[in-house]
DNA sequence: GTATACTAAACTGTATACAGAAATGTCTTA
DNA sequence: TAAGACATTTCTGTATACAGTTTAGTATAC
């Protein structure tokens, strides 16, 4: 017994996905009549679908042209990234104001249970997923909702980004634990806001933040500028 | 010679404004016929404004019951005057890492010329908008477009409020000089930009934010406990 | 008088048709 | 061979029709 779909829905959950993950390559075109055969829906929802994708940052829309995925740049993965710990850093401040000691400790609690999976993790996109799991769980102690919503948004908005450095990571030949390193900032950061330590805690979320965001951006970088290599 | 407008847009366009003036009252339900009657516009593209509105958070949706306006609640604008803190303040942290002396001058310039239109100025719309403009200006210095975008989304939720609150300090026994803090704030901020103290213009920019949040919230909850006075 | 069942009207969700614009391919000319 | 004009095809923007659902109104029973 699976919940009944509408046409819209469908249209827009398949496309959210496949926009997430760049399976339309940045600023490629899409043509509706093929996605309404894809997806076995009208155009009449379908172009609803495109149109919050638009609104959401995931398509761009051009008049007498139509829809398109959204470009990827260094730049914009750098304003996201930005965005994002604008966000974070927000959430834990006011988290440090509202969230009770048990909600925190429930966080803890989730990290205790979950080090062992992410640990033996082999999986990327699973891992990426429980990072951003522990910083979704963080943000919602701030009991703002809309900012969990954004948070939401621009995370999937840098995820396919992420995954790729991720793999760079694992792939070095120095391989530095990267995730011991992300599991014991996710630790540091509770540890302080669990004794108040709002200074302490933002700063840890910043540094953790953007010391994969640098290299991330700088991935970026470097692979916009070898589609422009002479035969790239 | 007006630019030519799609159905989309026009439909777009209008309704945009009318959600930011609250012209719908809020959880109200919007009626598609009534509404392709009044812009003149087919169910389609209205339907694809609609969309679009949901997703930026003016409308919100029921499958099978369409579209409504969104609710005023004092959870929802405090969350929203954080996000707008979060906004600001990261913006003005990158600002001071990105920004040049010339550009932080421009916006002290547009200060200056602004200042007497903001002392003289009765309407109180527009002197939201020059409040708005200015904080606008500050977060453009940052250079990051889609923070500038979100933060424009934040205000125009929070501008109807806004106003209200302004009319309620207005018209008091006591009138403070509201126009002449909100100035000389300005001023400060910008004072410790140019500084490059950023301690000292975040934590200024933070106050002035929460400054009239605090009483605007109070302001939603006051009339909002009011509706459901019996007999009211 | 209140609650319930039924009927009719209104409204939403979606398919489809069609006009006009954009893109593509072809042919001509230099 | 390259460039430009033209013709053709494709695609977008939007109106509209219709089915199914929700809502409102009415009558009936308790």
């Amino acid at each position: 017994m699976t919940k009944p779909e509408s046409s819209f829905e469908l249209a827009y959950s398949t496309l959210r996905k496949k926009a997430i993950e760049f399976e339309f390559k940045p600023g490629e075109r899409l043509n509706e009549s093929a996605l309404t055969r894809q997806l076995d829906v009208s155009r009449t929802p379908l172009r609803e679908a495109l149109n919050r994708l638009v609104a959401e940052g995931f398509l761009t829309f051009e008049l007498g042209r139509g829809f398109f995925c959204r470009p990827l740049s260094p730049e914009k993965i750098q304003e996201l990234y930005q965005i994002r710990c604008a966000l974070e850093t927000e959430a834990l401040v006011r988290a440090n104001e509202v969230a009770s000691d048990a909600a925190i400790s429930d966080v803890v609690h989730y990290l205790d249970q979950s080090e062992q999976a992410y640990e033996q993790c082999s999986d990327l996109s699973e891992l990426l997923r429980m990072d951003e799991e522990f910083h979704m769980k963080l943000a919602a102690l701030s009991g703002n909702e809309e900012m969990v919503k954004l948070l939401d948004n621009v995370n999937e908005r840098i995820r396919y980004v992420r995954i790729i450095n991720l793999r760079l990571l694992r792939d070095r030949r120095d391989n530095p634990d990267y995730k011991q390193a992300s599991l014991s900032a996710h630790r540091s950061i509770l540890e302080a806001l669990k004794e108040r330590d709002q200074e302490k805690a933002v700063t840890k979320l910043r540094a953790h933040i953007e010391r994969r965001s640098e290299q991330t951006i700088e991935l970026v970088r470097v692979a916009f500028s070898q589609l422009y290599v002479p035969g790239g």
